[in-house]
DNA sequence: TAAGTGTATTAATAATGTTAGTACACTAAA
DNA sequence: TTTAGTGTACTAACATTATTAATACACTTA
């Protein structure tokens, strides 16, 4: 169902839960879906039962998915997460021209980089 | 000449080479200027000497100073650097984008953001 | 009852950041 | 030459975090 990255320098709980938000928010998994057990995956991934569990409090603290004992976990039918996740990519988004602007650039060098790829200077 | 946040959990020696980027960047500190001695930065700071050192190794790595021993470290002249840091943050800004139109977003909602401020939705 | 599930706990290990202390070589100035 | 200030190198210790390991308990479903 995911992939871990073991070049990527995130902790492995980390990239866990970042692949579930992306699968919920893109609509591959659906309100109610059941997603694999602690144990299951832990095994797929050759990774600790623990770490998977990490991952999925982390997930239901942030309400992707919800929880039910002796059932498994199940994704959440949350209709703010997109919202909450592009606030989220708005703020990272302005924190980055913050930056920007602090070395010099101007709005429109970083609009025309969006539109036109890697064309500048 | 810099202060570390302890709210901040990137490391100390990580802070310490991105606030002198930001002095050398932004031109508040020249070409030849000299930098604190390992030692002095340490106690003014109140952080271990090896962590200083390993900032300063670090900064002097990335091309922004260069060490003479016995002596000191001193800012690099050094014109790639800016064009450097540019490039780096429109790699940054172009991964967001990808994250956005992952989600579902448009170059114009991103654009209208940078623009205007929070003024979405 | 048995198998599968989430949850909790404790211990151990590995990696990383940081501190501590020491030693050596170089430079500049008295 | 001597002294103080400088960068550099090294080893040891400590704290935090991520991860693994092993176990136990309670719940649900068939």
């Amino acid at each position: 169902m995911i992939l871990i990255d073991y070049r990527d320098t995130r902790p492995i709980y980390e990239q866990v839960v970042d692949k579930f938000k992306m699968l919920i928010l893109r609509g591959v998994l659906h309100p109610n879906d059941k997603i694999p057990s602690v144990r299951n995956l832990a095994v797929d991934l050759s990774i600790n039962p623990n770490t998977i569990q990490r991952a999925y409090a982390e997930l239901e603290r942030q309400g992707y998915i919800f929880t039910v004992k002796g059932r498994g976990n199940f994704v959440a039918d949350n209709k703010q997460l997109l919202d909450q996740y592009k606030d989220q990519l708005f703020a990272s988004l302005r924190e980055l021209c913050e930056a920007a602007f602090a070395v010099g650039m101007t709005e429109e060098e970083i609009i025309q980089n969006i539109k036109g790829g890697k064309a500048h200077d």
